[in-house]
Formats: C-alpha cells, sequence, structure tokens
RNA sequence: GCGGCGGUCGUCUAGCCUGGACUAGGACGCCGGCCUGCCAAGCCGGAGGUCCCGGGUUCAAAUCCCGGCCGCCGCACCA
C-alpha cells in the first residue's frame, strides 16, 4: 500500500489530520465520492472565496453570482445535447473485455448508420453478420446503453425523468434571460456559480482528480460577438502577463504574452484569454509555481459538442503527472440557440445604436389578390415564402424568368414589386455568444494541498498561502501547567475569535510538540504567550514558514495579523510596524 | 469493464509463504499524571482492532481457496 513516495505521505497526512478521506468507509467506501474533513472544508471554503475574488468580485460592474438547482427536468438535458451525446451505446467483448462504441463498430464492418437504432436491434445486427472483437476475435456481448447523467424521478410521476447536472452552465443558460433583464438588459454579463454536479463516470480513480459527485467554480460571460474589443473591458489588467499555451498538433507549449495570443489568433477571442489569465493568477496563488502550468489547447475531436475553442489548464502534480484543474470553452450561441428552440422562447438581447440609424431596406412585396384569387388556402403560405425571399434573388428570378417561384406557385412579373423603404433601425439583437472558465474546486484543493506539502527533517509542514490557510492562528501558552499563562492565553484566543480569525487553542504537550502539531495542517501564525507577555502585555508571533518570530502589543495583535494574512507582508515589517519599540 | 498488485488499532506497520501457544505484536499519534521558560525531550499509566465483506476448506483461518467491495498501476473510458 503506502509506500514512501509523496502523494502516499499527502494522502496519509490528509486523512489523519481531517483533510478529506474517501467516502463510506466503513461500509467498503465507493469509488468516486470524496468527504472533506474539518481542514479540508475550510481549505475548500477558503479556495472558493478566493475565487469569488478573482473572478466575481474584482469584475462585480460586470459579473454576479447565481443559484440553480442541482435536478433539471429532462428537457433542459435534451436541449443542452446531454441526454444524447452522453450517452453511448456500449458492446463489450466477453473474451478480453475490450469495449468499444456499438454504433461505431457496426459503422466500420458494415458501412451502415444505426444511429438511433436501439441497444437491443444493434445486437441483433451483430449477431447476425457476426461481428467480433477487432482485437482479439472473441464474441461480443449485449449492447448496452451507458449514460454519465445520473438519472432520477421528479415526484411520483414516472415520466417525469430528471437529471442531476453534469455542469453548471445550464443553470445560468436557462436563468439568462432572467438574469439579464434583472441586471438592467447589459452586455457583456458574466453569470457565475458554484456548486455540486453529478457525473456518472465508468471508473473513477485518482483520488479527488475525478469524482462522481463534486464542485464546478463557473462563469458563462455573455458578449456581443461583432464588438470583440468592447467585450473585454479589463483586458488592460492582465497586459504582459505571460501564458505557457501547448497549441493542438504543435510540438512544444510556447510562452505568450496576452497580446500575443490574441494578436496571433493563438486564442480566437480576447474574452477568453482573458480570463486564461485570470485562470493563471488564480491557480498560482494557490501555490503554483507559474512554471508548473499550461494551457493546453484541444483538438476537434477532444473538444466538448458545443465547442469551438478550448483550452484545459494543466497543473503539474506528483503522482499522475500533468491534471487538468480548470476548462475555458468558446460556447459561441450553441447553447442559448438550443434553448430557444427547445423551450421557445426568445433569448436573442437587444443592443442599441448610439443614435437610431435610418436604412434603407429593399422589400419584395408580391400582389395579395393575385396569390389570393389564384391559390385559395395555399395563399397564406405562399406570401410568406415569397415576402422572405431575398429581394436580390427575386430580382434576378424576375429578369431571367418573368416570375417567381415559391412552393410551386409562379407569380408573375407583374405581380410582384421590389420597392425601397426608409426604416429607423435603434438597434440590433442577437444570440449572446459565450466564453466559459469552469474551476474544478475538489482538484483546485488537491494541488493546493499537494502544494503546501514540506518537509524539514522529520517534521512535516503544509505552507499554504498564509490566505488559503484553513486555521490562520494558534494561540499557545509557552508552559502548560502555569494557570496565569493559560488564563491570559485564552483572553487572546477569544479576542481573535471575536476579530473573525480561525483560530485554535492548544495547551497539551510541549511548546514544540505544538508548534510541530501547528504547521502539519498548515497554520501560518502561532501567538505565544510567555512571562513577558504578564510583564509588558506582548506576545510573540511565530512564522510558521520561517520559524522567526516578532514581538507585538497585543493591542495591535488583530491588525498585525491582518497584514500578516491578508497582504503576506514579511514578518520582519510587521514587527516594525506594530511594535516601533522594539526597532532599537 | 479487463489484467496485475494490495487491504491488519486513528496512522504506519509485524505476523500470511510454512494454518494452532495471536488473548493479533510494535512504532507514532491520542487521552490522563509527573516534568517542561520556545521547536515532535523524558518517565508512568490508559483508551483504541468487524485482521475489508461474504462464503468455503479444516478439529482449528489474519494466514489456504472462491466471490464481492475498495485502493493503486496498465489497458479501455473520461460530453
Amino acid at each position: 500500500m503506502a509506500g514512501d513516495d509523496k502523494y502516499s505521505k499527502i494522502m496519509e497526512l490528509a486523512r489523519r489530520r481531517g483533510f478529506f478521506w474517501p467516502s463510506y468507509e466503513i461500509y467498503g467506501g465507493v469509488a468516486g465520492f470524496y468527504d472533506l474533513g474539518p481542514y479540508g472544508v475550510l481549505l475548500k471554503r477558503r479556495i472558493i472565496e478566493k475565487w469569488r475574488r478573482f473572478f466575481i468580485h474584482e469584475h462585480s460592474e460586470y459579473v454576479v453570482e447565481i443559484e440553480t438547482p442541482i435536478v433539471g427536468p429532462s428537457r433542459v438535458y435534451e436541449a443542452s445535447g446531454h441526454v444524447e451525446s452522453f450517452t453511448d451505446p456500449i458492446v463489450a467483448c466477453t473474451k478480453c473485455g475490450r469495449r468499444y462504441r456499438a454504433d461505431h463498430l457496426i459503422e466500420e464492418k458494415l458501412g451502415v448508420n444505426v444511429e438511433g437504432l436501439s441497444p437491443q436491434e444493434m445486437t441483433r445486427i451483430i449477431r447476425e453478420n457476426n461481428i467480433t472483437c477487432p482485437a482479439c476475435g472473441g464474441p461480443l456481448g449485449e449492447v448496452k446503453l451507458f449514460n454519465l447523467l445520473f438519472k432520477t424521478q421528479i415526484g411520483p410521476y414516472e415520466g417525469s425523468i430528471g437529471y442531476l447536472r453534469p455542469e453548471l452552465a445550464q443553470g445560468m443558460f436557462v436563468a439568462f434571460k432572467r438574469v439579464y433583464e434583472a441586471m438592467r438588459s447589459r452586455i457583456p454579463i458574466g453569470i457565475a456559480q458554484i456548486g455540486r454536479v453529478g457525473r456518472n463516470e465508468i471508473s473513477p480513480r485518482q483520488a479527488m482528480m475525478r469524482l462522481r459527485e463534486f464542485t464546478i467554480m463557473e462563469m458563462e460571460y455573455f458578449i456581443d460577438p461583432e464588438d470583440r474589443e468592447g467585450s473585454c473591458p479589463f483586458l488592460h489588467r492582465m497586459e504582459g502577463v505571460k501564458m505557457r499555451i501547448h497549441r493542438h498538433g504543435a510540438e512544444e507549449a510556447e510562452w505568450y504574452t496576452l497580446e500575443e495570443a490574441i494578436s496571433e489568433g493563438v486564442i480566437i477571442h480576447p474574452c477568453l484569454g482573458y480570463w486564461m489569465a485570470v485562470a493563471q493568477r488564480f491557480v498560482e496563488s494557490l501555490g503554483v509555481p507559474r512554471e508548473n502550468m499550461f494551457f493546453e489547447e484541444k483538438g476537434p475531436e477532444e473538444r466538448a459538442h458545443y465547442s469551438s475553442q478550448t483550452f484545459d489548464q494543466m497543473v503539474k502534480v506528483s503522482r499522475w503527472g500533468w491534471v487538468e484543474v480548470s476548462g475555458h470553452s468558446y460556447r459561441g450561441d450553441f447553447d442559448l440557440s438550443r434553448h430557444m428552440k427547445y423551450s421557445g422562447q426568445d433569448l436573442t438581447v437587444f443592443k442599441p445604436y448610439p443614435k437610431p440609424v435610418k436604412v434603407k431596406v429593399r422589400k419584395v412585396i408580391v400582389d395579395r389578390a393575385y396569390v389570393g384569387r389564384n391559390y385559395k388556402s395555399r395563399a397564406p403560405e405562399i406570401l410568406r415564402e415569397a415576402q422572405s425571399l431575398d429581394p436580390d434573388t427575386v430580382e434576378r428570378m424576375l429578369e431571367e424568368k418573368g416570375y417567381i417561384e415559391v412552393s410551386g406557385a409562379k407569380i408573375p412579373r407583374e405581380h410582384v414589386k421590389i420597392i425601397e423603404v426608409e426604416e429607423k433601425v435603434s438597434g440590433r439583437r442577437f444570440i449572446p455568444h459565450v466564453v466559459e472558465p469552469s474551476f474544478g474546486t475538489d482538484r483546485n484543493v488537491y494541488v493546493a494541498f499537494e502544494y503546501a506539502y514540506r518537509e524539514k527533517g522529520d517534521r512535516v509542514i503544509l505552507a499554504f498561502p498564509r490566505d488559503i490557510a484553513p486555521i490562520q492562528a494558534t494561540v499557545l501558552p509557552l508552559v502548560e501547567k502555569d494557570e496565569e499563562l493559560k488564563r491570559k492565553a485564552r483572553t487572546i484566543y477569544q479576542e481573535l475569535i471575536n476579530h473573525g480569525y480561525t483560530t485554535i487553542y492548544d495547551d497539551t504537550g510541549s511548546i514544540g510538540r505544538r508548534y510541530a502539531r501547528s504547521d502539519e495542517i498548515g497554520v501560518p501564525a502561532a501567538i505565544t504567550i510567555d512571562y513577558q507577555t504578564l510583564e509588558d502585555d506582548t506576545v510573540t508571533l511565530r512564522d510558521r514558514d520561517t520559524w522567526k518570530q516578532a514581538r507585538i502589543p497585543t493591542s495591535n495583535l488583530a491588525q498585525a495579523l491582518h497584514d500578516f494574512i491578508y497582504k503576506n507582508k514579511p514578518l520582519e515589517e510587521i514587527e516594525k510596524q506594530y511594535n516601533p519599540q522594539k526597532q532599537s
């Protein structure tokens, strides 16, 4: 089992100290599910808060957050394409166990398209044509449907099928119009959501990296496809940021500045690039050096059905090499179009021009009386079609043939007119395009955990970036048995709690042992109450990473801690600022 | 889903091949006591185990056999 490799040590620590472990342990466990323990929950919460800050709060003029249900009616996932393209007919070889897409196999062997056939029919075709395993020649089993969507039933009616969402996106698309209007109908608008999703993976593995149920942090950023520059008003914030991008088909990943990547067409849209740059900053701030990440462009066959360009943000981890921590897709208008079609609702937006524009429009005018007399009940259809024809085409037809032909009806030249009218247009309607950055939260929790892992001699330290550490400060009376020190320590502990710090009080064991315990769960600050505290009301603030200590008056402690944790100030600077007497 | 390897106190592990003095041993951690003026010190005591689950073989199973579950690795899968 666990050897002495890094991964084993990490998992052992995660379990022992209460960060995370496989779920349902006492029942033998179920693959693909993980529990988060007390410190795991805190770590995840801080990572989520950080994501909120980076993606939502810092763009709050444009980005909002919503929350939508986990269970959705089947129509939603029919519209999104998941019911169709998440379901594969699969057939297994009974001899070697290899699995194949049944439809692909039949098409390959017989050259016939069997799309839409039932599994029973496909099984019959395989039997009748003696199709065997392409690898070992063994007999194939029954064709079965496999869908990665978790299926359930809404209410007591069996026909009412519900699915667990496999991504958050559909929630934002379905609610798009409402949110857009509530936010005063402005484009661009980002709609973010953080929540749980379920995917019934065939064989989840790799601990928390591939789960059947997990938390996603995702944004759908809706833009005007005709306004490239205006879509990303904050682009300049990431000016000059370098990203390593592995283009599809390229030998190696290369460094590009954001501007280069956009102007050279490596990234097809500025917004896509901008959010990738933010993503890079975000993952860096979880403790991953820039050198240990890159963006990988997915090829057409690896992309999801809705995407015209996708990049995966990859991070290097000890056990599995490069793993995906976020995905960045240009989804175009695929989703909104589909939902328009399936729901029958208008999900377009209207964007006014600065001034209404007068445009000359050519229109096809058909003599209604003529058509009505000659075609009676077919007239409405014919009229509708005739008037939707392009005026230029009509003009050409009239010139060449002397009549136009629609739905089999011939309308002679004298009953068709092309007129030019002036129309006032105050804006345009369009279906917004969507840029989507999407993060697997649990993967990022694991990554932050792994990157925090340090060994110092035979001691283990979780060197989390200070602002994501689950516990922010430990309060320690120097000696276990001194009642006065303990009383003072309790008071200080309570004060830090009152200031909102997640704090631990610990008075059992030697001071060294307690520092070690504190380091092992990654607490950045240890506050020690010693005999000098009783004299001059100062305490020591110990830095988890350097083991250095500064002396701070208790009256300044909360503020000093704030600078230490959230502004990441070095200890020396903190001491200078909050204990001026000390510098001599 | 296939193949390989594995599963023993909270954690790491000894024992398994060669069945029985195993009432399953140790270390770390945890709890209590003594000690302790700054980096896992020491001493004493304590709690803690469905030996993954089910079945079989046997007088006797942690140990052998079969099935399942879970984990890791390879293959397949991963909109």
